[in-house]
DNA sequence: CCGGCTTTTCAGAAATTTCTGAAGGGTCAG
DNA sequence: CTGACCCTTCAGAAATTTCTGAAAAGCCGG
């Protein structure tokens, strides 16, 4: 019946798994915006209006977007309103946006093994975390190399 | 120097580069004791007094930390106090609990898929969404795998 | 079965995160 | 140069998350 109201629900409930995935409330709404809307690109007055959020917060969400590299500023079109679109490599972004915090703890696990003494059991848990995310960081690479090349 | 100064604050590090992850703060905390304490294995007690909070917080994250399976209780030794440790796969187990997310992703995509037309520049953005999960959630057995391969 | 020691539960407090609304800045048309 | 429009910034408000403290429940030894 109501294609709309379905596509605003679906909207919601990915914005929703968004937020699950870590984003913060107001970006993940704004995402699901670029996701579902039919326009090619969209300006910030628009999701403030979908939304009905103010145009502080949907800057706020733009920013955030911008920073971690899901969306992009378009080359205006003459208008005097910015444009902005969804990127295309966006979910393999954001899911590389997770090596940060891999590097991070692998950062942690060394500092942990550099302060404790060869024999101790913390000593070998903390060897046994830095494994797994030395392992993680160098699977990554290839694993979105794979990706790229299947999209080719 | 002080062994002990080093290590608290090791443990004091990880714990917020854990909490960057997504674990809640206490969990983070809690979780940090885990790896950093020279003993076998620790009651909610000894974590209350070593992280100075209240036994009811400490009672939270444990509950969390054994329901995500990064911990394990352990049969009583014939005390009163209830001991828990670090379970072996914890790393692999915090890394494998990010694939309910990605399961979820697929699914906010297969609806939005289903709530857009053909052509629409909406369906072919969930599309896209779409493969890259599906993507994903293929390699992360084989990436597991490797793993525990490679541990032996 | 009782007493003491632990842990769990939960309502309220504290802290943190997030949103809004107004002021300010930038840009383009005229 | 001016006016209109839109976006950004930021202090304060609102909402959510997280912690605590006290009461209650569980468990073991005696």
């Amino acid at each position: 019946m109501n294609d709309r109201l379905q596509q605003w629900r679906a909207a919601e409930r990915l914005a929703l798994t968004l937020i699950e995935g870590g984003l913060q409330r107001m970006a993940a709404r704004t995402l699901a915006v670029f996701l579902f809307t039919d326009q090619d690109s969209v300006t910030a007055g628009e999701i403030a209006e979908r939304l009905e959020a103010s145009a502080g917060s949907v800057s706020g969400a733009i920013k955030s977007l911008l920073t971690v590299g899901l969306i992009e500023r378009l080359p205006a079109p003459g208008s005097r309103r910015e444009h902005y679109r969804l990127r295309d490599d966006a979910w393999a972004t954001l899911f590389t946006s997770q090596n940060t915090v891999i590097q991070a703890m692998l950062q942690a696990a060394t500092a942990g093994i550099a302060a404790t003494h060869e024999g101790d059991p913390a000593h070998q848990r903390l060897a046994q975390m830095h494994a797994f995310y030395q392992f993680l960081l160098g699977e990554l690479p290839a694993l979105l190399h794979r990706w790229h090349q299947q999209t080719g």
